[in-house]
DNA sequence: CCTTAATCGAGACGGTACGTCATGTCTTGGG
DNA sequence: CCCAAGACATGACGTACCGTCTCGATTAAGG
């Protein structure tokens, strides 16, 4: 995905070799530019600016923004790593911490700033999924597997649609807030939806980490 | 909020009042560009072209295009009428048809649009969440505070993020694949995940109808 | 040559109309950058600058620099008015008046701003012989085809050749020093050249006027 | 001027030591793009990429266009060399002969091609005049002067300004027409100008060789 | 009826941001 | 140390819009 790969035609490398450290610069400017003024408003120009680089060294790279922030996207880790600690309790409990790491937290601000370009840019859309939507789910959906192969869930499940459930409420609420989600709306959402969707009896939380939805 | 209301000061209307069906042109343009464009990509010029109407005739009434869009949201009526059938699952019936119903679609497009620019526009949250969040969630919290009074619900229940749950999910979805859900996903919501958080058992769809949530 | 005149299809004028002061003042800057900074280095963005207007503006009117620099040259008058007073020795004398005019001299400087791309704008060469090759030449022709006709030119002289000198040396001149020839230049050439090919003996000039040609 | 002269100080000579068909490249691939743009759109790049020869190679021996193209002008030979026949006529014959050869055309081309650049570059105004003008002038002057002495010529005559008349129109036609002037034009303004200011009668020309100056 | 005044569509205006391109300098690997 | 190739920061160019301003024409209300 990268696009200075050379891939199989390892020519001679001829002339002077491209910096590797304006692609990271770049990469961390086009970031920053997106969460700060969102897809539409970013511009290539603005990127090199905020990388300290010429636009032409940009240009070079990436032919559009629209590959420049799929390849952005691609070098962001994914928020959640693979989470196994033998029940789903000890699983889910990993699954909160992680969703509310600083880290995922910007990754939902990048989803927020990016998605109403969505249903416009259907390469975006595909990477977008790819990077972020996906291995939330994936990760999610091998918990809930395993649960159900160590006979923790009853058939009935929807486990597509319980694997959603967490990463979709957060970014709902990253959406309407303005801001990333906390800890306590992650275990809201755990003691209030996921639980039971599992079959589990609901988990009410304190009082004072309680939080609506929208607010 | 309506930017033509005379207040108090009725000067005696002096020269050639103004058209009203201008506003309603404008009004129809500037969400069929929303939906189209998104926020960030729409212009006061862009509308008034499409409106067939001189950029004066909007600047007149609309100084920005902030007040334009939270005006031309404001016109839009809520997706969901007062519902009140005796009984949780004849309200629930009633609110997925009104969540999948056309006018509700459009106005999921409406959101899609608007909502990366939220972060960065305090004055579109807050009408966002006046004209289409705190509607939808009012309806269905409407709907669960009366199921409790009759006994239908237990006190462990998070109401809140229940009535929450559906349009949530109904927009991330929208979000995800580009287009609006359809019944066959408001019916999945409900038998997956409301119903449980509810305190219901769930209600496995027919296979045909089966959708992931970001396909 | 005006690009703004509308012939025959008079539209009936909607919008707002053009301001012709914006005409002028984007002309006379166009000369002054092309006497500046020659053709070459002359971009619509100076002469826009230089007027004081809006990049658009200059668009608006002219497409290219090409057709800009070519109306510039058909709002300058030309250099010599219709000149009969009778006698070719008069004639010459008011030649040699108007050759190092003020405004002639201006005109010289647009000449060696120009011509230096003529070899690579056929349409450039064509307005450059319309406005200022061939007005100054058929004035001369004029005059000399008059004096034959009085019989104070003899059968053998060139007449083409001979109108044609005064404004080669002169420009010439202007070519080779920086500046515009002065009158005590003129005078040389009418002096040293223009009599004797005439078939007159030479008249010679005092000594304090005397000029190298290219110094 | 050349900039590769290792003047007194003839260090050890570290390192490769330049490679003289570079200059001659160089020097070559300026004189063409120069004929070809002009010296307004002539770029050391553009040189570079004519000469096959990388830009760091060009800087490292001339430090500005200027220099450049200085330099190459210094490497043109002189139109006309050395004329001396014993009479007036043989010596005009061969200036003639001189002044439309396909050197001397070519060397026309250069000078139109750097003319209008000469208001504004003082150095090159002088290079132009020490490799261009004066030589052609100072053949003409001595066959003049020669003349002279030999009391062909009558006192009466501007020595400088008959001996400028050949080169000037020359250039005068190429500037006015894109192409060099060809020997029938030569001829004519020997026998319509030059002839008749040296005091001798006008030599018509044949009809078929006859050219109108700016044509 | 006729004046007055604010409206309407259209488009010109100054300004600005964009992507492209060219310039001169710097930095590779190789001779 | 030279050479060809080309990456680099900078900046100018022509284009495309933006929001404002200005035109002739239209349309109602007040005199």
């Amino acid at each position: 995905m990268e696009s200075n790969d050379t891939v199989i035609t390892d020519e001679p490398t001829r002339g002077r070799p491209r910096d590797p450290s304006r692609d990271e610069a770049i990469i961390d400017a086009a970031i920053d530019v997106l969460v700060r003024d969102g897809y539409d408003r970013l511009s290539m120009e603005g990127v090199a600016t905020a990388a300290g680089v010429g636009k032409a060294t940009v240009y070079r790279r990436w032919s559009s923004k629209a590959e420049l922030v799929i390849d952005a996207m691609a070098t962001l880790k994914p928020a959640i790593d693979s989470i196994d600690t033998g029940s789903l309790e000890g699983d889910i409990e990993l699954v909160v911490a992680a969703s509310c790491s600083p880290h995922s937290q910007r990754l939902f601000q990048v989803m927020v700033s990016i998605c109403s370009a969505l249903p416009r840019e259907p390469e975006l859309l595909a990477a977008f999924k790819t990077r972020f939507t996906e291995p939330r789910i994936a990760r999610m959906t091998d918990i809930l597997e395993r649960a159900r192969g160590r006979g923790e869930l009853g058939p009935d499940i929807d486990v597509a649609m319980a694997a959603s459930l967490v990463p979709s409420l957060m970014l709902q609420r990253a959406l309407m807030t303005g801001q990333p989600a906390g800890r306590g709306y992650a275990e809201q959402i755990v003691g209030s939806v996921l639980l039971p969707v599992l079959g589990r009896p609901p988990r009410p939380i304190s009082t004072k980490d309680a939080e609506t939805p929208h607010d």
